[in-house]
DNA sequence: TCTGGGGTCCTAGGACCC
DNA sequence: TCTGGGGTCCTAGGACCC
């Protein structure tokens, strides 16, 4: 029978700024969104003292009993680079890793005979390499494994471990946790269920299969079944590719200027186009969506436009696709404060020229393997398109980062300051 | 002044085809 | 009076996740 492990970091965002100050060991610490917009993600001292999750900055900064709190701006490099860490320690021991998300993998933990003992270790090796506490459940189906780990993480008393592969175990935690404690039943399900008077999770699991998909489609009918301990998700082919690649931003200050708002696209189709060549992949459908704010009071206005292109990763199409995509959807008069790119239909890249391709895959290729060398050694938009900006004056805030420790040599711990 | 960014999967409905 | 049916592809939008 499969085992399916489910490790995850606690407070990872909050976990890696500790990693390296251990001043704030015991300090509540929130992580910021991007431009220090809301809290995304808080330490138990934080939460305790009442920061919710998404809760807006400028109105937790005024909130006296949270001056003791350490802010930080959000860090992906160090983030990432933390969370790379972590896989390869797991890698290292286990057959089978699925990162599911920065701070959390699926492991198979099939055909062990001490699953606990194997657990205990694998803790403490991502804490001695990664600096990262973590907690890990374990089950005969994913969504178990995942309602677990959540056990292990609201459950102290656990030591960050829970199994959930005995059935009598099992049935006395579905007895008694909400559903809404289930991978998969977001606010709007449960809602529906809740109007049926389903309360715990062993409800839910007692309602009629066809009920559940005549309610919440096949999608609930799945998850039912995983939580019967029947398992329909699979450890991912790590080949499959990625569907859809987005850069998507709200800006420092609002934009109001058609030429910025070019120079805003160009430079976020720079860097999807980026993303986009990192995976080896292109890109056959473009979309582009610009809005105003809607928390502000300043008129409402969302429109997106998308096309079919010719695949490419090419840079220079993007950016003309792009700006023709965008040029329909300004309108004079409003206040911008958010635009995105999302590239879509991705499929592997072939160097081969399409019979009715209208420009030269060959040299494109040639000029993006060029541009992208560069920008790897000198760092990047050391090489850029002229109608990108470097550090524009409508890019993101983020006052309150960390430095980039582990990536960035002028940025490394000091030892000792002179 | 100020409320994230990047993903996945599923469904419905229109266009088009034979 | 009676005016097909079934299939595919595309796109938009909803719900969910971290």
């Amino acid at each position: 029978m499969p085992v399916f492990g489910l490790i995850d970091g606690n407070s990872f965002y909050c976990s890696c700024e500790r990693a390296f100050k251990p001043s704030i060991q015991k300090k509540p610490v929130v992580v910021l969104s991007n431009n220090d917009g809301c809290s995304i993600a808080r330490t138990a001292e934080a939460k305790a003292l009442g920061v919710k999750m998404g809760e807006p900055y400028h109105v937790c900064k005024e909130r006296p009993e949270l001056s003791d709190v350490v802010w930080f701006s959000s860090n992906y490099v160090l983030y990432g680079d933390l969370s790379r860490r972590f896989y390869l320690s797991l890698a290292e021991r286990l057959p089978k890793v699925e990162p599911y998300s920065i701070d959390e993998m699926f492991i198979d933990l099939s055909g062990f005979d001490d699953v606990a003992g194997l657990c205990a270790l694998l803790r403490s090796e991502v804490m001695r390499v990664a600096k990262i506490p973590t907690c890990i459940g374990w089950g005969p189906t994913k969504t178990l494994a995942k309602l677990a780990n959540a056990i292990a993480k609201k459950h102290t008393e656990l030591n960050g471990l829970c199994d959930l592969t005995n059935e009598q175990t099992r049935k006395n935690w579905l007895d008694r946790l909400d559903i809404d404690e289930v991978w998969g039943l977001g606010k709007q399900n449960c809602a529906k269920l809740h109007k049926l008077g389903v309360r715990t999770i062993a409800d839910f699991v007692a309602l009629p299969p066809e009920h559940v998909q005549k309610l919440l489609s096949v999608v609930g009918k799945r998850l039912q079944l995983e939580l019967k301990g029947q398992s329909c998700l699979s450890f991912a082919d790590m080949e499959t590719n990625k569907k859809s690649i987005a850069t998507t931003k709200s800006f420092g200050r609002v934009v109001t200027q058609w030429k910025e708002m070019r120079e805003v696209i160009a430079t976020y189709a720079t860097r999807a186009a980026e993303k986009l060549r990192a995976e080896g992949l292109q890109a056959g459908y473009l979309s582009v969506f610009i809005h105003t704010n809607r928390h502000s009071g300043d008129p409402y206005y969302s429109n997106q436009r998308g096309a079919v292109i010719e695949p490419t990763y090419d840079t220079a199409v993007l950016i003309t696709e792009s700006i023709r995509l965008l040029k329909p959807l300004w309108k004079n008069g409003y206040r911008y404060y958010k635009a995105g790119i999302i590239l879509n239909d991705l499929s592997c890249l072939s160097n081969q020229s399409d019979l009715f391709s209208t420009y030269d895959k060959e040299k494109s290729g040639t000029l993006m393997q060029v541009l992208d060398d560069i920008n790897a050694r000198y760092g990047r938009g050391t090489l850029r398109p002229s109608s990108t900006a470097l550090r524009p004056s409508w890019g993101a805030r983020s006052a309150m980062r960390s430095p980039r420790y582990t990536t960035h040599l002028d940025e490394i711990v000091k030892a000792r300051s002179w």
